[in-house]
DNA sequence: CGTTGTTGCGCAAGCGTTTGCGTTCAGATT
DNA sequence: AATCTGAACGCAAACGCTTGCGCAACAACG
């Protein structure tokens, strides 16, 4: 049996309560009662049962994060970056991965998080019925995705300047027959796909560049979507010269594509990501770089603050994180062509 | 204020222990009144607070996971694993990303896990101390990563039997030069950087290859670490014509310094590594594959397993997956040279 | 010297469950 | 008909902490 609160109490020669409060540096304890506490709990090895503190007090001390798919590197990057807040102001970290339909509604509808967190930084978009559950728990709640909903305090990117820069990247260095592939199959909520195809059809009007439904498809923001995608582009009557890919992981699969096409790049097809992967720079890819792990430190921070004022500060709060155009390998101008 | 079981058992016209014990599915009551109270409780929404169930009981149906850089594919992949085995079976899971050594330190002195889980997941290479110190929590406690201690349930790969037929491969296409990033820099006790290491120079003494120690860099583990291992590997005055990496991002690394050397990549050296990445694919990596998510997966059922029969067993347990060599297109003979 | 504050600490009432034990009652057993 | 046996349920005591309140002791004040 570990030490209790009472050991310590009775080692020490005072009330639970005293202990209590000179752990957790509260006023009410002189400071040699306060030394004597901390030095006796050390040597017993003393640490407050999370369980019982929150049963009393009412606060968990945890964060909840919700994440599609912990494997995946965007979402990976923004809870590693998340926990790392969360940790050095003392709460802990409650995972839940959710990733396939069942796991997911029975996570919504049973909600497990209930009484168990202070807050929920929410990485998957949920639907409205699924955002009334969250809101539910009155708790503070926070994400990092597009698709905001109300309650949400949203950290993200400007997802329309971030597409613009890559397809006028592309027009720029003379491009006309420009592809896209998408991530559309998401949830229909989901913003994200959305501002940026749109982004990228202003781009092409602006341009003058008649849009080619043709040049359009879905690679489901995997690497093997973006490979399908990219073959499927490929087949068209007049493929794309260029394309744009809208995560770098669609990216990367179009480079296997085009790869096993005996197509090289940029020379035959140009190429460019958004997201700047980890190992966009490996592949020499052309990527729109976003702050992914500062969103998630950013949010967990925006999250931390309402918990520690919980006045009636705004409940939403929308912040914007810079993007930039890396240029790397994967993009050149057109060959030029004979007669089109 | 949420429902409690007290409003529960009101609102059905029970008693809280009948709510409890017909919501938690144990015997002695009756399948009508279990119903109505099921009925009850969905209505009212209730959800029985984990604090005050584990304070209770002394479970608290929730799994420590250890874990040095959530971001990394590896962890990620293996936490990912790991959480919807967990979740399944009904237990939550704690992240602790334990990366930096001041955040690593403040952990194991506070152990702030005791009293919050039923067991451990440990994906980082504890040293002695540390590993008494989760041993002290009196839990079980599991490991993916090699270098096990006492206590550990270790599911593994044998990192000899991978290196030999990576670095083997190699020998049979022809290569003499065969250089080796390493991932050495790692804690001294962790054993597979080792083990690699001892598998590749015996396949290199068997093949009656003499071992240059200029071929051996270390890479950290790290694409960067790797990209520089690779760039003093070429800097050597004969620098090697394949390379054995000790994991896929340190071979990454070794491709973007080829090519940033204008070194052909398989023609000029070839390159194998191992792990079989999410994007080793992509760009086209020879790999020795091992299975991370079912590694991730296999670990968190012996834990569940021995919280289930919390009798006798035996703490210590190892257990081998398969590996595989995966030829790709980073491989091939050494071109013809000139006279050695 | 009485009065009023302060400071430092203990008391005890919760917080919302779980669980061993006791009670009731219907039906089976002699 | 008397007794026994389970099954179904309620009682109440934990579980280990937090926190409002009360009460000394002592300092400072008039």
């Amino acid at each position: 049996m570990t030490a209790s609160i009472n050991d310590v109490a009775r080692a020490a020669g005072v009330s639970a309560s005293t202990v209590s409060r000179a752990l957790r540096g509260r006023p009410g304890v002189s400071d040699e009662v306060r030394d004597k506490i901390t030095a006796v709990a050390a040597q017993l090895g003393y640490t407050a049962s999370r369980s019982a503190a929150s049963l009393a007090s009412g606060r968990t001390y945890t964060i909840g994060v919700l994440v599609p798919y912990v494997g995946r590197w965007f979402f990976g990057t923004v809870l590693d970056a998340a926990e790392r807040v969360f940790s050095a102001a003392g709460y802990d970290v409650l995972l839940y991965n959710l990733g396939s339909p069942e796991i997911r509604k029975r996570f919504f509808t049973r909600l497990p998080v209930r009484k168990r967190v202070d807050a929920v930084l929410s990485l998957l978009i949920p639907d409205e019925e699924e955002s009334a559950a969250l809101r539910s728990l009155g708790v503070p709640l926070a994400t990092t995705v597009g698709g905001a909903r109300p309650g949400f305090t949203v950290v993200g990117i400007d997802d329309r300047a971030g597409t613009e820069s890559a397809v006028r990247h592309l027009v720029n260095l003379g491009h006309r027959r420009i592809g896209m592939i998408s991530g559309a199959s998401g949830p229909l909520h989901w913003t994200t796909p959305i501002e940026r195809r749109n982004a990228y059809l202003d781009v092409l009007a602006d341009a003058g560049i008649e849009h080619d439904p043709a040049l359009e498809a879905d690679g489901d923001y995997t690497v093997e979507g973006g490979e399908r995608a990219m073959t499927e582009l490929l087949a068209a009557s007049r493929p794309p010269t260029a394309v744009y890919a809208q995560s770098d992981e669609m990216a990367m699969g179009a480079l296997r594509a085009l790869r096993r096409h005996r197509l090289r790049v940029p020379e035959d097809v140009s190429v460019v990501g958004f997201d700047d992967h980890e190992l966009a720079d490996v592949v020499g890819l052309t990527t729109v770089a976003q702050p992914v792990a500062d969103q998630g430190a950013e949010a967990a921070r925006l999250l931390l603050r309402q918990l520690d004022e919980p006045g009636a500060e705004p409940p939403t709060e929308q912040v914007q994180m810079p993007i930039r155009l890396v240029l790397r390998e994967t993009t050149a101008p057109p060959r030029p062509r004979g007669p089109q």
